[in-house]
RNA sequence: GUCGGAGUGGCGGAAUUGGCAGACGCGCUAGACUAAGGAUCUAGUGCCCGUUAAGGGUGUGGGGGUUCAAGUCCCCCCUCCGACACCA
C-alpha cells in the first residue's frame, strides 16, 4: 500500500474498519480490476462488419459506435489532472453506450513525431526514438491507472514504422492524383495523362502534349499534382532550422513553438493543393454535427469571397489586375494601390517625379525609385505586429498612372503596406467613398473622394459601406449593390476588362520540414531533378539511423539543410522504376507533424493490416452512419486549439481518399465535441513571482503564502504557474474512481472549470456512502436484502434511471451524477437494508463513471462477470409519474399554497381543489377572480384583480 | 474593429416545449461520535424584514417589452472569455 500522508483517510491503527472505502481500499480494488481487465481482454472490440470477424448472424449485429479522443503528443513532463478530462468523458460515454448495446470502438494512440520530440532530444542528447518510447510508456502507465477502457490492441503511434509506411502510402496517393475541377474530385494522374493526350484537357504550359518530350511531359504532369514541389514564399525559421506552415507562425511573425523570429523567403518546397478543395471543405461543413464556432473558424480560415478581377491599363505598359468584392464601386476609384512586394512595381516606377507631384506623395525622396526603395526597406523592417498597431496609412507614389476601365479616368499608382501581397492579386483599386481603409489613405494623401453609393441623409460617417442606390456611376446609377455588381461584371466581361472571380484566404499547405524526426517522403529524384514516386511495394522508406540528427541553428541568410542530408548511406537509393535498377537521390525533407494525425483514426480500425491501410469492409463498418448522417467518427472529443489546422488538413486528406475510392464517406468526423479546460488558481507574491499554489492558505478572503498576502489568478496548470496537481496526488489521496467522478461532476464537459482540490472529497464521500449502503464495513459482506423495494423507492429508482440515461446521452455527466447521488442519499436517509434490485441498478448506473468500484460491488453482490458487458438498466415508463402530485397554487403568479392531487386529475377538479384551499380562500377574500389557468399535473394560477 | 460563446447564492453548477429558480456538490453554521479531528455522521444554509416562529418582501449582468406566468421569447445596453484581425 502506498497511500501517502496527504489523504484524509490516514487512520492511525485499529479504529479503521477493515472494509471502509478509503484511498487504500480504492487502490487495492482499482489495481486488481485493472489486472483482471487486461488478463480477460475485457475491452477488446471486434470488427463485426468485416467478413473474417463476423459472427454470421447479421440481424443480431449491434450498431457500431466509434468514439475517439484527439490523440496526444507523448510529453516527457507527465500528466496533470487537466489532461485526462476529455479522455474520462469519452470513456464514460463509450462505457455507457456499450452497456446500451452498441459495439463501441474506443482506443488511444500517440502523435509522436514532430518538433518537440526533437527539441527535447537536442537538449538531452538522447535519440528521439528512445525518448519518444520512454515517454509513451510513461504516459500509458499514467492513463492505465485511470481505468480507461481502451482496446489497447488497436493502439498506434505515428512513429511506428508499420504506421508511417501507410502515411507514406497516402502521400503517394495524393502525389499521384490531380483535381479535376470539371467533376469536382481528385482522379489518378494516369487518367489526366490520357485526357491530355486526347486533347480533352489543355496543358498548363500551353504546348501540345504530342509535341512534348518525356521530361516536358513529366514537368507538365507535376503542375497538376495534388502534392507538388512549389517555389513559394515560405516562413523560414533559422533558429529551428526549418520552414513552418502559416498556421505555425504567430501574428507577430514568430514561431509558435519557441517564439523564434521567422522570415519570409521563396524556397522550393512540397505543397499540398488543399485550395482545390476549398469549396468542398466549405460546403460539407453543413452536414457536420460540430459547434457553430468551429464551423465559423473554418469558414473564416478558408475565407471565400466573391467578386471580380479587373484589369487597369497603365501608363508604363503592363496592366494591373486587382481583385475586388465591390466592382459596383468602380466609378469611385481615385487611386491604385499595390503591395510593396508587388512584382509590377519595378516596371512601373518612373525616372523622375512628374510635374506637380504633391510633396506628400514622394516620401521626401528625390526620385520615385529612391522613394520606392526606401519605403520597401522600412516596410520590411516592421513586424506584422507593428504594422497592425500602427494603422495610420503610409505609402509612396510610383510616378505612374493607370486608367479606370469604365471611364478612362487617370488615377495615380501607389505602393502602401496596407495592401497585402498575400491576398487577392496584391493590388487594390482604391475607392475611398466606400471603404474606410481607402478613405484613410485618401485623406492622408489628399486623394479625391467620390461617393458611388448614396448614404442616407442621416449618415455622418466617412466611408459608407452599407447598401444604397448607386450615384456618380453612369449606367449603374440608381441600382443597389447586388444589381450594380451584376451589371458592372457583365460590362467588364463584354468589354474584356475583367471577370467574375472567387478568391480564398486559404493557401496551399506547405508540407516540407527540414527535420529528422518525421516521416521521410517516399520520393526520389533522377538527373532531371523531377520527383519520382518510390513504388508502393518498396514502402516503407525508413528513417536512417543517424547520430547527428539535430537541425543546425542557422542565420537568416543561410539555406535550410535537412538533417537527412547527413545520412550518407541513405541519401542515394537504388530502385527499378521501369527502366532497370538505377541510383536515385532521395528527398531529404520530412513531413510535418500533421501528417500522421491526418489519418490515424482510420488505422485504429485495422491496425495490423499489412495489405491495406485499412480493410475496405472494416472501414465501411465503422465509418458509415447507420442513420442518414454523412458518416465518420461518431464522436470526436478534443480541444478547440485544433479548430482549423488538424481538422482542416484531416478533412482534406479524407476527401482525397474518398475521391480515389479508398474510404466510404467524404468526412472523417461526423460529430465533434470540444471539451473545456481545467484551470487552476495561481498565486503571485508582491514581486509578481508565482508561489507554490499548494502552500497557499486562505483566511477571511485573503490568500497567504508563508504569512504574506499573495494575489490570485486562474490559468492553465503547469510548471510556470506552480499550480499543477497530478493524478498521482489524487490516486493516493482518494483513488482513481474518485478522480474520475470529480472531473465529470465539476461541470458540463464543454466548459472550462477551475480545479479545486478541496472539493474532490465530495465525490469521494459519494462513493463511500454507496459502498456503506451496500457493504458491511467490518466484514466486507453485502448488506442487501431480497425484499421488493417500496413503491416510493421503486419509483425513485426508475425516475433516476431515466434521468441518468438522458444525461449520459447528452454528455451531461454532472447531471447524471447528481441524480445518482439523490437516489443514494435516499438510501442513506432511510438507513434500511437496500433491496437487491435497487442495489444492482445503482451499481450498473455507476459502471460507466467509476468502473473499478462498480466491478467490485457487482462481484460482492454475488454476480458473475464484468459490469462492462452488462446492460444498462431500463426505466419502466409506467413508474415515471407518481400517483399523487403536489400542485403549487399561485395567486397572480406567486406560489401561495399547495394541494396534493391524484396524477392526471381533470382541470376542473384541480381548479376546484385550488379554490377550496383554506389559505387560498383567505387570500381571495374580497377579490374578484378574473381567470384561472390550470396546467395539468403542474400548477394552478389564479388571476385576481 | 469583425465573428463566436457566456453572465444564476460565498464557490462549481441544476432547471423538456415559457410553468414551484437555486437540484447535486464544495464551503459555511450548529450538533453527534471522539483524547483529538482537516475523518465520519445528522440538521440547517440565496438575500432582506420578522427576537424564535408564522409570514412577507426581493431575487438569474442592467434597462425596457410580450405573457396569467420569463433564467428561458423579443428590443436596447454593459461586462467577461475565445477566434480572427488593414482579407480589398
Amino acid at each position: 500500500m502506498s497511500a501517502s500522508s496527504s489523504g484524509p483517510d490516514n487512520e492511525v491503527g485499529e479504529s479503521r474498519p477493515l472494509f471502509r472505502y478509503d484511498a487504500q481500499l480504492a487502490e487495492q480494488i482499482e489495481t486488481t480490476w485493472q489486472q483482471r481487465w487486461a488478463a480477460d481482454n475485457t475491452y477488446r472490440v471486434a470488427n463485426l462488419g468485416s467478413s473474417n470477424e463476423s459472427d454470421g448472424d447479421s440481424s443480431e449485429t449491434p450498431s457500431k459506435l466509434f468514439v475517439m479522443d484527439m490523440f496526444p503528443y507523448p510529453s516527457g513532463t507527465g500528466l496533470h489532472v487537466g489532461h485526462p478530462l476529455g479522455y474520462i468523458g469519452t470513456d464514460v460515454f463509450a462505457r455507457y453506450k456499450r452497456m446500451k448495446g452498441f459495439n463501441v470502438l474506443h482506443t488511444m494512440g500517440y502523435d509522436a513525431f514532430g518538433l518537440p520530440a526533437e527539441e527535447h532530444a537536442r537538449q538531452t542528447g538522447e535519440h528521439p526514438r528512445v525518448n519518444t518510447e520512454t515517454n509513451i510508456a510513461n504516459m500509458q502507465r499514467q492513463l492505465d491507472r485511470l481505468g480507461l477502457g481502451h482496446d489497447k490492441q488497436r493502439s498506434i503511434a505515428t512513429t511506428d514504422v508499420s504506421f508511417y509506411r501507410w502515411t507514406q502510402w497516402i502521400f503517394l496517393q495524393i502525389f499521384q492524383s490531380w483535381y479535376d475541377s470539371a467533376s469536382r474530385k481528385a482522379r489518378p494522374i494516369a487518367q489526366l495523362e490520357q485526357l491530355l493526350a486526347d486533347g480533352e484537357r489543355d496543358t498548363k504550359s500551353g504546348q501540345s502534349w504530342s509535341e512534348m518530350g518525356d521530361v516536358e511531359r513529366r514537368r507538365e504532369l507535376d503542375e497538376w499534382r495534388l502534392a507538388y514541389l512549389g517555389e513559394a514564399p515560405v516562413n523560414w525559421c533559422p533558429a529551428l532550422g526549418t520552414v513552418l506552415a502559416n498556421e505555425e507562425v504567430t501574428a507577430d511573425g514568430r514561431s509558435e513553438r519557441g517564439n523564434h523570429p521567422v522570415f519570409r523567403r521563396p524556397m522550393k518546397q512540397w505543397m499540398m493543393r488543399i485550395t482545390a478543395y476549398a469549396d468542398r471543405l466549405l460546403e460539407d461543413l453543413e452536414a457536420l454535427d460540430w459547434t457553430d464556432s468551429i464551423k465559423t473558424m473554418q469558414r473564416n480560415w478558408i475565407g471565400r469571397s466573391e467578386g471580380a478581377e479587373i484589369r487597369f491599363s497603365t501608363s508604363e505598359g503592363a496592366p494591373i489586375e486587382v481583385f475586388t468584392t465591390r466592382p459596383d464601386t468602380l466609378f469611385g476609384t481615385t487611386a491604385m494601390v499595390l503591395a510593396p512586394e508587388h512584382p509590377l512595381v519595378d516596371s512601373l516606377v518612373v525616372e523622375r517625379w512628374p510635374e506637380g507631384t504633391p510633396p506628400a506623395w514622394t516620401g521626401g525622396a528625390s526620385s520615385p525609385r529612391e522613394a520606392v526603395d526606401a519605403y520597401r526597406r522600412s516596410a520590411a523592417e516592421l513586424s506584422d505586429l507593428e504594422r497592425q498597431e500602427n494603422k495610420s496609412k503610409t505609402g509612396v507614389y510610383l510616378g505612374a498612372n493607370c486608367a479606370v476601365p469604365v471611364n478612362d479616368k487617370q488615377v495615380p499608382i501607389f505602393i502602401a503596406d496596407y495592401v497585402l501581397m498575400g491576398y487577392g492579386t496584391g493590388a487594390v483599386m482604391s475607392v475611398p467613398g466606400q471603404d474606410q481603409r481607402d478613405w484613410d489613405f485618401a485623406t492622408a494623401f489628399g486623394i479625391d473622394i467620390v461617393r458611388t453609393v448614396e448614404p442616407p441623409s442621416s449618415f455622418s460617417g466617412e466611408a459608407y459601406v452599407e447598401n444604397g442606390p448607386a450615384i456618380n456611376s453612369d449606367f449603374l446609377n440608381g441600382l443597389h449593390i447586388d444589381e450594380a455588381k451584376r451589371s458592372i461584371i457583365e460590362w467588364l466581361e463584354e468589354n474584356g476588362h475583367g471577370s467574375r472571380t472567387v478568391t480564398y484566404k486559404l493557401r496551399d499547405w506547405l508540407f516540407s520540414r527540414q527535420r529528422y524526426w518525421g516521416e521521410p517522403f517516399p520520393i526520389v529524384f533522377d538527373e532531371t531533378g523531377l520527383a519520382l514516386a518510390v513504388p508502393e511495394d518498396q514502402l516503407p522508406v525508413e528513417l536512417p539511423e543517424l547520430m547527428d540528427w539535430a537541425p543546425r541553428a542557422l542565420d537568416e541568410e543561410s539555406e535550410p539543410e535537412p538533417p537527412l542530408g547527413r545520412a550518407e548511406d541513405w541519401v542515394q537509393a537504388d530502385y527499378d522504376l521501369g527502366d532497370g535498377t538505377r541510383t536515385y537521390m532521395r528527398e531529404l525533407n520530412t513531413m510535418p507533424q500533421w501528417a500522421g494525425s491526418c489519418w490515424y483514426y482510420l488505422r485504429y480500425l485495422d491496425p495490423d493490416n499489412e495489405e491495406y491501410f485499412v480493410d475496405p469492409a472494416v472501414e465501411r463498418y465503422w465509418m458509415t452512419s447507420a442513420d442518414e448522417g454523412i458518416g465518420g467518427v461518431d464522436l470526436y472529443v478534443g480541444g478547440v486549439e485544433h479548430a482549423v489546422l488538424h481538422l482542416l488538413y484531416s478533412r482534406f486528406w479524407h476527401k482525397v481518399l474518398y475521391d480515389l475510392g479508398h474510404v466510404s464517406g467524404p468526412e472523417p468526423f461526423q460529430r465533434l465535441y470540444n471539451q473545456g479546460y481545467i484551470q487552476a488558481a495561481a498565486y503571485q507574491d508582491d514581486r509578481g513571482i508565482y508561489v507554490d499554489a499548494e502552500k497557499v492558505t486562505e483566511k477571511d478572503g485573503v490568500f497567504l503564502f508563508e504569512g504574506l498576502p499573495v494575489s490570485r489568478s486562474f490559468g492553465k496548470m503547469g510548471k510556470s504557474l506552480k499550480n499543477s496537481v497530478t493524478p498521482d496526488d489524487m490516486y493516493s489521496a482518494y483513488g482513481a474512481d474518485t478522480l474520475r467522478l470529480y472531473e465529470m461532476f465539476m461541470g458540463p464537459l464543454d466548459q472550462d472549470r477551475p480545479w479545486e482540490t478541496k472539493s474532490v472529497v465530495g465525490s469521494h464521500r459519494l462513493l463511500q456512502r454507496v459502498w456503506r449502503n451496500l457493504i458491511d464495513e467490518n466484514t466486507g459482506l453485502p448488506t442487501v436484502v431480497d425484499d421488493v423495494p417500496s413503491e416510493a423507492l421503486n419509483r425513485l429508482t426508475h425516475r433516476t434511471i431515466a434521468a441518468v440515461a438522458d444525461a449520459m446521452e447528452g454528455l451531461r455527466f454532472n447531471s447524471a451524477i447528481a441524480r445518482i447521488t439523490e437516489l443514494n442519499n435516499e438510501l442513506t436517509r432511510t438507513g434500511e437494508p437496500v433491496p437487491i434490485e435497487v442495489a444492482r441498478t445503482l451499481v450498473l448506473m455507476l459502471g460507466p463513471l467509476v468502473p473499478h468500484i462498480a466491478e467490485e460491488l457487482w462481484e460482492r453482490l454475488g454476480n458473475q462477470g464484468s459490469v462492462v458487458h452488462e446492460s444498462f438498466p431500463e426505466a419502466d415508463t409506467t413508474l415515471l409519474v407518481d400517483e399523487t402530485v403536489e400542485i403549487p397554487v399561485q395567486v397572480n403568479g406567486k406560489v401561495r399554497s399547495r394541494v396534493t392531487m391524484a396524477a392526471n386529475a381533470e382541470n376542473e377538479i384541480l381548479e376546484q381543489a385550488a379554490l377550496a384551499d383554506k389559505r387560498i380562500q383567505e387570500l381571495l377574500e374580497g377579490k374578484e377572480i378574473r381567470k384561472v389557468i390550470v396546467i395539468p399535473d403542474k400548477m394552478v394560477n389564479i388571476v385576481v384583480s
